[in-house]
DNA sequence: CAGTGAGCGAGCTTCCGCTTGACTT
């Protein structure tokens, strides 16, 4: 048995560290922290000093048992967990719940995993340093105060399981704000000018003018100057200039980069990047370093030099800018350079190829370029068009790697650069055309999840390992929606000079289209308003880099855990008190949209149990007045909608006559507009563009009578009430259970028997009714079709019903009749149809 | 899926940071 035992937190690390050192150790993980405080709302004694109550955690029962005894036969235990607050933290409740004596413990800490580091650390062992641990201590306490009490008040005021939290709320801080931003932008059009020259060989000059003008006036005065203009080449520049290479990848800009280029959700970032860590191809993925340790330089260099030469290779050292970082690791890198391949699923291959090539890009040297400038006269006029290009003279890193950028903004004006033309100064150049296009000002860029991640860390909030919770938890609370938007077109006016004349044109383009990006919901709205009115100070987006400075006090010694504490809850605490008071209703008034121009009661937007709604009216119980509601629809948000639009909302639900004896109601529900007949409800749902009252009509009575007439018995079979001859919307066909079978051509329907259903059903295949739900009592079907049904829902995947159904009623609308035949393909639909109907009898 | 919508209210929810596993079709 050997003498020492060493707990480090990650079982990957300790199984490498293992190999580090000779049989005399043993290495243990203790999978990152093994206590924490008490799950209920006592787990702080406040009055008592803020004492902590700590207890081991649910899942972790094992790991300390198991240490515990290991502890007892080892001489030295050796507390490696990370060099930083949270790992010190660990190092203390590993003693704590070890019981383990001061004498018997050696704290170590290394920042890389290498040999050397680690027979270094051994070398200088030290004890735990209990002021950084009281820091931890601190964080801890007063992310579960801010937590604990803020959220049972949202519960009390808004509604029950939400939550509130130093870093969530401002997270939902920053995306609420920005839709607000958005929403506020106003799209200014300036005149972008652009010049073609025709020069000899048919080749061309693409330069833009150095001016954009406000009016279509300005931009048709400076063409009509252009007409009786000469061109030549004033000026032409060439100077060198130089690319740099970025740090290797940190969690957030790993997180990034795989959004920006892999189109990856920072979760699936990190549990592939997880994978490749536990396989042992990269370093840690959770860390805030860009630093690599002296054997990554070094296997860095040898193979870019074997790779592509000497000349391609620059030592570099990078210094991380942020100043919440506690570099308790390397940046993210290979573990073995000279691998470029690792086995497993294709997005682990993309991202390992991503970390490659990024660290090894890192220590390659500069790219080289020269860039021309030219810069073209007009003499009629004193502004002048700009030509540039850029050549590359030497790759050096861009060889392997370009960073992508964030900024979509730039992306229609920065065009492909490459290299110009030969021209000569002076040259006098030829005219081909000279287009003068509106360009609407764009409105900051939504978040998509990683770049919220890169504002939190700019921020300072959160930690490498809670950006991708934080990032989940926000849409699990339903604050925030990821969500693709179309984009609607938009006119552009464009003035054209070509061949002595000026033309004026209509371009269209599409704006605002939005992939993956976060969206606030009303809840959001609602409580982030709420949040900031009462608690100004935990929502302020420098909060957490302030209370960051008290932590650092207390683990400099210079300032007590508690008093730091104390300091921060008692007028916070005050203030939670206060808001207790204050009246539920005068939270979400909601938005006065204006006055019903019918009865004249003023209309609100606001947000009800079940979501959105718009309401006429105040209730006023002597009066006997009830306010009428109408929900909003997905995807419209209460802070933008209109007067108009609120108005649109009540014009449904109404009567639109009658059906076969039955009422047929057209109404708007949440998720859009939808047609009720005959207890049954048909979806309408279009966000984007709603129907007209005319098409529900007539897409009611087309429903109504497709249901009608699928539901029309032609034949029962007294030997099984299951089977049954029944019309469908393309014809006559057989339900048997959960089958629906083909009738063969030459059959007359009524004539079939029971027998023959029993021949025809063998082998029939059929749609799996219920996706993705709890399968139904089996016992009730008999074996044989069960057999076939089974076979049937693991061949079939279920077709997307919702989708293919809009498509179908859709296009009845624009035919204004019912199809009478459909594609093969849509005959699924039905079938599935008549089953679930089935069912829910 | 879909309607409803303040009020009464049992007993529940919730924080941030460390780290990986595993109920079964």
């Amino acid at each position: 048995m050997s003498k020492n035992l060493v707990i480090v937190e990650s079982p990957a690390k300790a199984k490498t560290i293992e190999g580090y050192l000779g049989k005399d150790f043993t290495v243990k993980s203790s999978f990152g922290h093994v206590r924490d405080l008490t799950k209920g709302d006592k787990a702080i004694d406040v009055a008592n000093n803020f004492t902590p109550t700590y207890i081991i955690s649910e899942d972790k029962k094992d790991v300390v048992r198991d240490l515990k005894k290991l502890a007892k036969e080892s001489d030295i235990v050796w507390l490696a967990t990370d060099d930083d607050r949270e790992g010190e933290a660990i190092s203390w409740h590993l003693k704590e719940s070890l019981d383990l004596n001061d004498s018997k413990i050696r704290r170590i800490v290394f920042r890389e995993i290498t040999k050397n580091a680690i027979l270094g650390a051994i070398e200088n062992p030290r004890t735990i340093d209990q002021d950084l641990v009281n820091a931890q201590q601190a964080r801890r306490i007063l992310d579960r105060l801010v937590g604990f009490e803020m959220s049972p008040l949202l519960w009390k005021k808004i509604k029950t399981g939400l939550s509130a939290g130093r870093v969530q709320s401002v997270a939902v801080r920053l995306v609420v704000e920005r839709e607000r931003e958005v929403e506020a932008h106003d799209a200014k059009a300036l005149y972008k000018v652009n010049g073609i020259f025709l020069l000899d060989k048919g080749k061309l000059l693409n330069a833009e003018l150095n001016k954009r003008f406000n009016t279509e006036q300005e931009a048709q005065t400076f063409l009509e100057a252009c007409q009786k203009s000469e061109f030549s080449v004033k000026e032409l520049e060439k100077k060198p200039g130089k690319k740099s290479p970025t740090a290797p990848f940190t969690t957030s800009t790993l997180q990034q980069e795989a959004s920006r280029k892999l189109s990856f959700s920072v979760a699936q970032t990190m549990t592939l990047a997880q994978r490749l860590y536990e396989a042992g191809k990269i370093s840690y993925m959770r860390t805030d370093s860009v630093n690599l340790s002296q054997f990554a330089l070094d296997a860095a260099q040898t193979a870019i030099t074997n790779a592509y030469g000497a000349e391609f290779h620059h030592k570099r050292i990078f210094k991380t800018k942020s100043e919440s970082a506690q570099e308790a690791h390397e940046a993210i890198r290979p573990t073995d350079f000279t691998v470029q391949t690792v086995g497993g699923e294709r997005n682990e291959q993309r991202l390992y190829e991503l970390i490659w090539k990024r660290a090894i890009a890192s220590q390659m040297a500069d790219a080289q370029l020269e860039k021309t400038v030219a810069t073209i006269g007009i003499s009629q006029t004193s502004e002048v068009f700009i030509a540039s290009g850029e050549v590359i003279k030497f790759e050096g890193f861009l060889k392997v790697y370009l960073e992508s950028n964030d900024d979509e903004e730039d992306e229609a004006e920065t065009e492909a650069k490459g290299m110009l033309p030969p021209i000569d100064k002076g040259q006098i150049l030829n005219l081909d055309q000279i287009r003068a296009i509106e360009r609407y000002s764009r409105p900051a860029a939504r978040y998509t999840e990683a770049s919220l991640v890169k504002k939190l860390e700019e921020l300072g909030i959160g930690r490498p390992s809670t950006y991708a919770p934080t990032i989940s938890t926000i849409q699990k609370r339903m604050y925030v929606e990821k969500e693709n938007r179309d984009g609607r077109e938009r006119k552009l006016n464009e003035l054209v000079l070509k061949a002595g004349k000026i033309e004026q044109h209509t371009v269209i383009e599409n704006t605002g289209q939005e992939k993956m990006k976060l969206f606030p919901t009303d809840l959001a709205m609602v409580v982030n308003d709420f949040l900031v009115e009462h608690f100004p100070t935990v929502t302020d987006y420098s909060f957490t880099a302030q209370v960051e400075k008290e932590f650092d006090l207390i683990a400099e010694g210079k300032t007590k855990w508690q008093t730091m504490l104390k300091g921060f809850y008692e007028p916070f605490h005050k203030r939670v008190e206060e808001t207790q008071n204050i009246e539920r209703s005068t939270i979400n008034t909601g938005k006065t949209l204006g006055v019903d121009p019918v009865s004249g009661e003023t209309i609100i937007a606001r947000l009800g149990r079940y979501g959105a709604l718009v309401q006429i009216g105040e209730a006023d119980e002597e009066k006997g007045i009830k306010p009428r509601f109408a929900s909003l629809r997905k995807g419209q948000l209460i802070e933008n909608i209109t007067l108009e639009e609120a108005l649109d909302l009540f014009k449904l639900p109404r009567e639109t006559g009658i059906y076969e004896e039955e009422p047929m109601v057209v109404a708007i529900g949440r998720f859009g507009p939808y047609v009720r007949h005959a207890g049954k409800f048909y979806s309408l749902k279009k966000e984007d563009d709603p129907y007209t009252i005319d098409e529900v009509t007539s897409i009611a009575i087309i429903e109504a009578k497709r249901k009608a007439d699928a539901e029309k018995l032609i034949k029962e079979f007294p030997e099984d009430p299951e089977a049954k001859v029944l019309n469908g919307r393309w014809g006559p066909y057989i339900a048997f259970g959960k089958l629906n079978i083909k009738i063969p051509k030459d059959r007359e329907p009524s004539s079939v028997t029971y027998e023959e259903i029993l021949v025809w059903s063998e082998g029939v295949t059929a749609k799996p009714s219920r996706w993705g739900k709890k399968a139904a009592p089996a016992a009730k079907e008999p074996a044989k079709k069960k057999a076939a049904a089974k076979k049937s829902t693991a061949k079939k995947p279920a077709t997307k019903k919702a989708a293919t159904k809009k498509a179908a009623t859709k296009k009845a609308v624009v035919k204004k009749e019912v199809p009478e035949k459909a594609p093969a393909k849509k005959k699924a639909v039905a079938k599935k149809k008549a089953v679930a109907k089935k069912k829910s009898k």
